[in-house]
RNA sequence: GUGAGUGUAGUUCAGUCGGUAGAGCGUCAGUUUGUGGCACUGAAUGUCGUGGGUUCGAGUCCCAUCACUCACCCCA
């Protein structure tokens, strides 16, 4: 195919089968997320490339090999946004937001762009739904914002799905951590794969995160965040577990999630899901309490999550296979030009009053406008010819049933209620 | 960035031993006079991903390239 008629690679056109379907997700998820008291905020698809670098991390993935960058004609250093929350932060703190009512909620629906190799359920631009809650550190906090995520997934029935938690620790105590994990990997130096290798001394978390077996198994025996934990974050931990607890979110406690943004620490969790292929998470988050103060703003505790539209899709196809689009309410057929004028009329009548309606503006055959009702999947479809328009009288049809009866020309409105 | 698999109609795919393309679904029209779904008949649509090579002749064999898919990595 020719590159004029391509689209870019790792991109994706959202047709009208599936459009009707995606606004549907997308209303339901902001109704949700505004019954828990988050409002939306809306930011740039691109922002100073500086903002990624001071948030999400130089030494990170995305930051180093991953991010759409280029210079604008003014010489500024652009990015295509990787992530939701570096923006969200930056107009907060850029709009003093921090002075509102605490806690603030926030949430948005926005594409990101990361250049990587496209696979199943990893997109070169792809949409998430994000959710921040700012100025609180209890964990309560951390707990409804687990809980909206929830919430989010539970009501769309995409089959099973579990939840991991972690603690990451705060500045003091991963610092600790992160000492005693060089030292026992060091030890086992030589079995670890190629890439932990390099990871060692860099971030040493990430050999906890490793796929690869040999390193799973050295992994497995080494010393866990959790056991050393300072007073605080334990504290922390253990009061976000007993929320959820109370809530009766059911949770399982994974160790091993890192996580590949360097603004989190205590809180971390991804919500898995075993249907979508090698790129399980739908939706991942945590605490990232120092962002805020590193972007300049006043100390702030905050945390959040981001979940990915299209793997949430794609769950959403597996459990609901049919397609759902619009269905007129009414089709109007018509014989003759005389009633294919007057079928447009009432149709564009029946619009005005807010019901879906459709006639035939192609000029086909009664027999030819009934199969294309079918197809539209019209409920009720009603046909006019010269008798019709004289009268004033027409039959109304039923069309799953196929049941007829006569009703007045100037009352469809209220017929087809 | 690394590896594997796949590219033929709108779509899902068939195409043998090399002889310049087929089916199902979909689309459109029709199966007599004013009623869809089922059935039947017919029609339209292809630079066989692209470029080169071998050959009298390539969808088929070889090379390159691009794209898609899956996996590694990373993450939503």
């Amino acid at each position: 195919m020719a590159p004029l008629t391509q689209a870019p690679k790792g991109t994706l056109d959202t047709l009208p089968r599936d459009s009707f379907l995606l606004r549907k997700i997308e209303n339901q998820m902001i109704e949700i997320a505004e019954n828990f008291g988050f409002k939306e905020i809306r930011t740039p698809t691109f922002e100073h490339t500086e903002l990624f670098c001071r948030s999400v991390g130089d030494t990170t993935d995305v930051v180093q090999k991953e991010m759409y960058t280029f210079e604008d004609k003014g010489g500024r250093s652009i990015t295509l946004r990787p992530e939701g929350t570096a923006g969200a932060m930056r107009a907060v703190v850029e709009h003093g937001l921090t002075n509102e009512p605490m806690p603030l909620k926030l949430f948005y629906l926005l594409s990101c762009f990361r250049h990587e190799k496209p696979q199943a359920g990893r997109l070169r631009e792809f949409h998430q739904f994000g959710a921040e809650l700012l100025g609180s550190s209890s964990p309560k906090a951390d707990a409804e914002v687990i809980l909206l995520a929830d919430s989010l997934l539970s009501s769309f029935e995409i089959g099973e799905y579990s939840l991991e938690i972690n603690s990451l620790g705060c500045k003091s105590c991963r610092g600790e951590y992160t000492k005693k994990l060089i030292e026992y990997f060091s030890k086992n130096e030589e079995t670890l794969c190629e890439t932990c290798k390099g990871r060692l001394n860099k971030n040493p978390l990430r050999i906890l995160d490793c796929k690869s077996p040999i390193c799973k198994k050295v992994a497995a025996d080494a010393p866990k965040i959790t056991e050393f934990l300072c007073e605080d974050c334990s504290e922390h931990y253990k009061g976000v577990k007993k929320s959820l607890d109370s809530m009766g979110v059911k949770y399982k406690e994974n160790p091993d999630i890192v996580r590949g943004l360097d603004y989190y620490n205590r809180t971390v969790f991804e919500f898995i899901s075993s249907s979508l292929g090698a790129q399980s998470t739908v939706c991942g988050g945590g605490r990232y309490d120092g962002l805020i103060s590193q972007l300049g703003g006043n100390d702030c505790a905050s945390l959040g999550f981001g979940l990915g539209i299209e793997r949430l899709v794609s769950l959403y196809n597996l459990t609901h296979p049919e397609k759902e689009t619009k269905k007129p309410k009414i089709f109007i057929s018509s014989i003759g030009e005389a009633a294919s004028n007057a079928a447009f009329k009432y149709t564009g009548e029946l619009r005005n009053k807010g019901v879906f309606a459709e006639c035939d503006i192609v000029g086909r055959s009664l027999k030819a406008q009934m199969k294309y009702a079918d197809k539209l999947g019209a409920k009720y479809s009603i046909v006019l010819g010269d008798d019709e328009i004289a009268s004033g009288k027409a039959v109304l049809k039923d069309m799953e049933s196929g049941e007829k009866r006569e009703i007045e020309l100037r009352n469809i409105a209220e017929e087809i209620k």
